[in-house]
DNA sequence: CGCGTTTTCCGGAACGTTTCCGGTAACGGT
DNA sequence: ACCGTTACCGGAAACGTTCCGGAAAACGCG
């Protein structure tokens, strides 16, 4: 049966290393050699398999290099959501890095639910990657020990819990950015400036508060219970959070979000009860996703290099991967404040 | 080395189907169609097999897998970025829909880059991934119709030209939305519509421009050249286009822009012009992403269901993998009209 | 010319699965 | 008692690669 349209009988299945073998007239270990790039090849043979494989279009299965090498060239990225920009900035700065070594994500959403992050791990060790980001993992650390000892290679970014030696891991500079929001509002004459944080188990949320205190202490501020609530770092949590700080008998003048989303919320607050940012409050907010230059007025906010985590994060895996003596760094990012329209002189 | 040795010494990689089978007291290719859900399994040994399997948390290896059955478990999805909220959503309900089916997505960005995408295809297929989800695919007909006789599996989400029948794809119902949105303008009492479509090329401008103008016609409204200018679906597109249309001398009463990003960008370009929106210019935008919902005023717009698009190409990719005479379908799903304080009555 | 060394290449054994094929045992029907 | 089913299970052949050990050829050197 001559093929109705083009070449051979339907579906033929791609060009394996074989063949590519006996076109060249070499042995497929040859064939192997030269497209990994190593050296123990005469420049004449490898030239002929290099166009053989150009020619059949030929790129190894990656399955089989997988189970043969112990090397898969993937790389699992466990994240509680994709589309938040914060998830989806880190992924994108991590995928590039990736990309420029050949490798690839393998995307893992975990919804938040730890038992799904526990299995889901469990099943990218296993020979399906060969490493991964966990992008806010919700693990503990000792349950994070464990894949360690395991020799299963991994890199945390923006951990929930403060890391154990052991565990290498990225996250920002979240103290030091928190000190930034506060010394603007302090040099724009603000003193009564409240926070909105993030949950209270949260190790970002905890650094940050960390910066607050420092500030309002170094300026001689005392710290005023009434001025710290919990939100949820969504925009609800931000409306119900902001309310409750507007609607204080002394109301704040100024109030630190912990993140974007908070801070938008916290402006929808003011609006609904006439008061205008930034004439009545200052608002700054934290993390400068898409959201907060596209507000009215913009919102000054502590930027995270995000996209930068994801890519240190890829630079600190791929580190530890190739090295089999590793020692696992902690790295935090600087980060910068960007003043937009939602602060003000008081 | 003579024994198996097992011991306790830690340094053991994954446990293997053989390891299982060794200790259930079973071959492996028995511990293999438990695993796998065969049914041809008494329940007697199936269950000491499950407790094994639970007991060592064994999982199987993918490469293996993939290497042996010819099915690996992922999913390309080539996407030209990753943090636009209107790829991130796709992305999100795509990876939602496979992780019911236990299967992960592999991540392509091809940051719009024409060879880029090709040559990552040309990967994928090679037997590391059983089929792909491209989005916004810059590959013209003839490119896919390749890919396609190759035997390779794909759906085309939002395609970026009309696909051919050959070629399985998902979208919004552009036109329809287009029209929608005109609608609403009209009971409103605008006559004076303008659009900022997005680049010339794109099928979705295409189609929505065809609603636009269908729109106008039924309300018997001549069509103005001048007020059709071209964006790029981002904001500072938005800024410059929409600042064109409102310097016009007989200037718009509303702006249908065919994206939220136009639409966000065409509120600041009437905001630095003294323009108060909706009073002196209503604007409708088309996706529904967060933006719009945070925007001051809210915008009112087109929503396209981006996750249910995801899960659909999901469906569509699944069908055509399990069933080898397929028939590529061309779904359409339906947008929602979602109003907000960008437009008012005339 | 002999002998060690290097360079270049090859054969073949893994890697961990799935799955085809065949075999055994139990059982019911004749 | 025999045969034909059926239900269950094991052996072993793939799958496409990498990589180790070693062979053949080329080379250097006395």
């Amino acid at each position: 049966m001559s093929g109705p349209g083009n070449g051979e009988s339907g579906r033929r299945s791609r060009v394996t290393i074989r063949e590519i073998a006996e076109l060249a007239g070499v042995s497929i270990a040859t064939v192997s050699r030269v497209v990994n790039g190593r050296d123990d090849v005469s420049e004449e043979t490898r030239e002929v398999v290099q166009r053989i494989v150009r020619e059949h279009g030929y790129s190894a299965n990656r399955s089989a290099r997988g189970l043969s090498a112990g090397r898969t060239g993937f790389v699992g990225v466990t994240v509680p959501m994709v589309n938040p920009p914060y998830f989806s900035t880190i992924l994108s700065g991590a995928a590039e890095a990736l990309d420029e070594l050949d490798m690839r994500i393998v995307l893992c959403p975990t919804q938040h639910e730890h038992d799904r992050e526990v299995t889901l791990l469990e099943r990218l060790m296993h020979g399906t990657t060969d490493g991964a980001l966990l992008i806010l993992p919700e693990e503990t650390n000792e349950e994070l020990e464990v894949l360690v000892n395991y020799g299963y290679r991994f890199v945390v970014v923006d951990p929930l819990v403060r890391l154990n030696e052991k565990i290498p891991g990225v996250s920002a500079a979240n103290t030091a950015g928190a000190h930034q929001a506060m010394r603007h509002l302090f040099e724009l004459g603000h003193r009564r400036i409240a926070v909105i944080t993030g949950p209270r188990y949260g190790f970002a949320t905890e650094e940050r508060l960390r910066g607050y205190h420092g500030a309002l202490a170094a300026e001689g501020v005392m710290p005023e219970p009434a001025y710290e609530v919990e939100g949820d770092f969504q925009i609800v949590g931000g409306v119900k959070a902001g309310g409750q700080l507007l609607d204080l008998p002394d109301r704040p003048t100024a109030i630190l979000a912990f993140n974007d989303n908070l801070a938008i919320g916290l402006m929808q607050a003011a609006r609904t009860r006439g008061l205008r940012v930034p004439e009545d409050i200052s608002i700054v907010g934290f993390d400068d996703t898409e959201g907060a230059a596209i507000v009215t007025p913009g919102l000054t906010t502590v930027r995270q290099p995000l996209a930068e985590m994801g890519r240190m994060a890829v630079s600190l895996l791929i580190r530890s991967l190739d090295s089999p003596r590793f020692e696992a760094l902690h790295v935090e990012l600087a980060t910068r404040l960007i003043v937009r329209g939602s602060t003000q002189q008081l």
